[in-house]
DNA sequence: TCAGGTTGTGACACCGATGTCAACATGGCG
DNA sequence: CGCCATGTTGACATCGGTGTCACAACCTGA
């Protein structure tokens, strides 16, 4: 290991003089710097972090504590945005990943503490209210795609119902008036405020919202895991004598049945009936034939976010600390709607 | 903060006696050990991480260094072994994520040293040589899903080839005779491997190669990129008057389309069509109707391989350390491939 | 009873950086 | 010429732990 203290007996100067230029410090003469900047980089001289978060007591890595978020394919762009956020930071990410296990958080939490962590994102794999109990951490708490019941903690999460209103929107654009939706579990958050937007887009559109048309795509199992049934649910809405002339789906997945089921029954995509899925996962949506038109869960964009309202939260950064921040599901317009005539 | 110090205070000991509680030092009295403990419980004590860091010279976090591996929907199991790893051990995981920019990736190398990383997993997205350049990096470094040419460093990668060979041999085994492949980019190093794979497996059963069966379903754009042509390669495929009986995918995203064009010409997977993955991603392979049979890329036992074999590197565990290690990637069977009679 | 060993504990230096404050050189001004 | 402002540098203490070594108290066996 090179030290500040070998770099500064190799200059000739103090220690002090040696670490006022690696921390750009004007109080030093130009001269003095570009020999002491010549060899730091020669020495191939790197500070010491632990010393630095020792002596400045916080550090600059931030922790993400995640329930599955961190490591599944359905929210990995939560992990991008956040580091991307850091990076803006200069900071980097210590990832805690508790499987939802409460133990394990407690561990970490501890982990998190002796880390002396600039702030923590709590993320969550789907959409919904967390308690966090009270892990006696003392920096910063953002919540992303979750929130606290108690509002402890400000958080950043999805706009669902505004995503459900713009999937609905654009097919009412289109002219679709007989409008099926395949959903989610309706035990998720997401799956409500979604309804709430489909509804809010049906009223401005002068539809009648037909409950009849409205069915789950997915089951939850006794043991607690999910069966995806979409393609089952689909068969029935597409043979019904006044068939929808498009379908809202809960998420990518539950389109890809949709696509399988029109096909069994000689549909075509988007001749005979037009899709729409949710979560712009760009391995289903550019796969499949058509293309998928999406609305794309905004992942990336939460973890921007969480980053930074936590330095404002650590007022670190000047701006306003909201409670919550929605973000908005942007539209993804690809090929498997159509404009009716 | 809660200090050593603080401990020993309200104690009654001096802060070594408090340290020696803390490392579990057998050389402490029972009495006291259990006073001593007792209060950091009440306290809410956590051993400063930079300051033990500091005087021990290395940390209990291990560095992970990815191109992209870390924020894609393939590969996030790669994350989760490394972790699940590092857990027993223990430790934690700071991730780098370059997104395969060089100068950020020496901007982590710099960061690494600057924590003293107790080691690194350099893992890529996608399995193909790396080299290291130089990192002037003192701890373990081992490689992921990669490997390296100058044999500098120790790498755990799939076997593709195995995995080849395991797709072909399946099909081959249900009595398949014509057999096409639908294969990745050919410049991949895992087109390659899983080539040689086909071959021995048709070797073994007798089977011909024949070329004009074996197309890629992917193409490189002229920016780089890739488009997904899988679609019209099995249409081909699948019109000829000797069409093939079973296709093997190069990845799942394939199987889709091959599903997709099978269903444009009336066929049925898996009565008139076997389709075999690869990669065995769940949110495709559990979503397909049938569910598709597929090979496993083992991302999640490479990350804890990776892990296993950097403790070895660095001497904290017994072990030989093996040059390179090869992952079994296993057969999954589902519903999408079936016994010819 | 005493030499020699074992156990339990504390004093102190040290890891590598930075904050504080003092010291020194320089130059301008009255 | 004396004095103060300014610019540049270094000595030293300090952050929170742990390694080293010394030391006291207690045991053991001759």
């Amino acid at each position: 290991m090179v030290t500040l203290k070998d770099v500064a007996r190799e200059a000739g100067v103090s220690p002090k003089t040696v670490s006022r230029v690696v921390n750009d410090d004007p109080a030093v003469n130009g001269k003095t710097r570009e020999a002491v900047a010549a060899i730091i980089r020669r020495m191939h001289y790197v500070p010491d972090h632990a010393a630095r978060m020792m002596r400045m007591s916080h550090s600059a890595v931030v922790g993400l504590m995640t329930d599955a978020v961190a490591t599944t394919p359905y929210s990995v762009d939560l992990v991008r945005g956040t580091q991307s956020g850091l990076r803006e930071q200069s900071r980097t990410m210590l990832i805690a990943n508790t499987d939802g296990d409460p133990q394990q958080e407690q561990e970490y939490w501890r982990m998190f503490r002796a880390h002396k962590v600039a702030g923590v994102v709590y993320a969550t794999m789907y959409h919904r209210p967390v308690d966090l109990g009270a892990p006696d951490f003392e920096r910063g708490i953002v919540l992303a795609n979750c929130y606290s019941a108690r509002r402890s903690h400000p958080s950043v999460v999805p706009d669902d119902e505004g995503g459900g209103y713009t999937q609905a929107r654009h097919l009412i654009e289109l002219g679709h008036r007989r409008i099926g939706i395949v959903s989610l579990s309706p035990v998720l958050r997401a799956t409500l405020l979604r309804g709430a937007g489909y509804r809010t887009a049906f009223a401005e559109g002068g539809l009648v919202y037909d409950p009849s048309l409205d069915v789950p795509g997915f089951v939850t199992r006794p043991d607690g895991g999910e069966d995806i049934v979409a393609y089952d649910a689909a068969l029935t809405l597409l043979r019904r004598a006044d068939r929808p002339t498009a379908i809202i789906c809960g998420n990518d997945q539950i389109a890809m049945q949709i696509y399988a089921a029109a096909a069994t029954l000689g549909l075509s995509v988007p001749d005979d009936l037009s899709v729409m899925g949710f979560d712009d996962m760009t391995v289903i949506t550019c796969t499949l034939k058509p293309m998928l038109t999406s609305v794309a869960l905004p992942y990336f964009d939460i973890g921007r976010a969480a980053v930074d309202i936590l330095s404002r939260v650590n007022g670190e950064t000047e701006g306003p600390v909201t409670p919550q921040v929605l973000v908005p599901c942007p539209l993804v317009v690809r090929q498997s709607c159509r404009q009716l005539v």
